[in-house]
DNA sequence: CGAATAAGTTAGGGTGACCTAAATACAGTG
DNA sequence: CACTGTATTTAGGTCACCCTAACTTATTCG
């Protein structure tokens, strides 16, 4: 009748261990941070305060607090209106959430049939409660990808990342041809969008012509030809092909 | 530069909803609550606060302020001192949980591999953040199947289960031959023992000889012949066979 | 039937993660 | 160099969930 049950966990105890720094279970909010702290240091060598609220949609005033938590773990180095980077700790426990995304935005595209404008909110969630071990089986499952639909790299499963910044399609000269290697948004509309013109990752295409002042690009793509504007040409990374 | 941004949700508008009592997101605690209060319901008529309390490893006292809180929100009926019945929001929540869980974990058994001894836990924290659509997509991807690897029935989307109270393996008498269907309990180290003895759902078993005073039942399945005590017949369900 | 025991509840805390409003630091300009 | 605007932090809340201790209700049994 009485169950048999395991020997209780004890959660303050387990709570208010002597913060072994490393090995510590991460709250989703706090592997949020992370991964827009480790987002923003990419392009901007320290996250601010206000860039930090902004990506996660909060007030700059609750970002100071979890901040300075966060450096009392450990994982990040701050210092008051300075700005924040991330520690050694940090930059794994960042990348560690990183390629869980990616593995699972992949999976789901590879293994469940999903498209691509889509799987960033699933996995936004399930990043959080996915084992090690059920995203290492995914990446099994559909032959260890080197990069998630968008063309993002996935980090290995020890936090080695392919960090080689592309070129930006806007960056593109008239004449040039190049493949596209990734798509930096994950707007669902703008990748419907952009679905719809062709344009996604491993697609080679060549541009025809650029307006002046960053006006729209005139480009070929898969015999068929399209124009995109500035903000796009922005949010697709390329790479240069020999002519 | 500054990236498109959605027009921000306003956290604080959506929880201050007045309460729309059916549409409303459950957090992963309160899922988890109607979860065992369906569960026990199922054998006791009306749960009592101990009982979740136990099924869950929290105090007691937590539970008596949760479970007004539910009965605010319309999951369940409250009286003081008398237990708790979910009402019929609250039992297609709960049932939407397990579908949720019994999914997934037939899911990590047949599409990646996992033995069943250890999904429990996985889908226990996977539960929470898979969407509907990827639950349906799972289910679909292995067959629909109707039962997870356990052998516990699986509800379907729209909330019907089939809630046949099988036999368990303890009432058994001599001779008689039967079918495993179920075993209820997720206990690791146990499900690994009942697979060693090749005790698993769909399996036929005869058996041979029951000791009195609840002693040890000697059975035979797939040719071999095992022992088992009350205990672990109590926890696997069947269904008579007729000789 | 009244007292012991078991079951359940209230009172009073704590933590994580957020908020608004008000104060402060910094940086660039007149 | 004071001064204004922006970035940031502090102060003071809130809410969901959990806890322990102390109290109350229900039940059972001598």
């Amino acid at each position: 009748m009485t169950p048999v049950r395991k020997p209780r966990p004890d959660r303050r105890a387990r709570k208010r261990a002597p913060v072994p720094a490393e090995a510590t279970e991460l709250t989703a909010p706090v592997e949020d941070y992370l991964k827009v702290i480790y987002d923003i240091e990419r392009a901007e060598d320290a996250a601010a305060t206000n860039d930090i609220a902004q990506r996660l949609q909060i007030a700059p005033a609750s970002v100071s607090g979890m901040v300075r938590r966060l450096a009392d773990q450990g994982l990040l180095k701050y210092e008051r209106y300075r700005g924040v980077k991330l520690t050694g700790s940090g930059r794994r426990a960042a990348l560690r959430t990183i390629r869980r995304h990616r593995v699972i935005e992949a999976y789901l595209v590879q293994a469940l049939g999903y498209s691509w404008d889509v799987v960033h909110e699933e996995a936004e969630r399930l990043e959080h409660a996915a084992s090690d071990d059920l995203i290492d089986r995914m990446a099994k499952a559909i032959g260890e990808p080197s990069t998630d639909p968008h063309g993002a790299p996935i980090p290995t499963r020890d936090g080695r990342v392919d960090e080689r910044q592309h070129r930006r399609l806007s960056e593109l000269q008239s004449g040039q041809r190049a493949r596209v290697t990734r798509v930096e948004d994950e707007d669902a509309e703008l990748l419907r969008y952009l679905a719809s013109l062709g344009l996604r990752p491993t697609v080679t295409i060549t541009l025809d012509e650029k307006a002046p002042f960053d006006g729209p690009m005139t480009l070929r793509v898969g015999g068929k030809r399209c124009q995109v504007g500035a903000a796009l040409a922005e949010r697709v990374l390329v790479e240069l092909l020999p002519d």
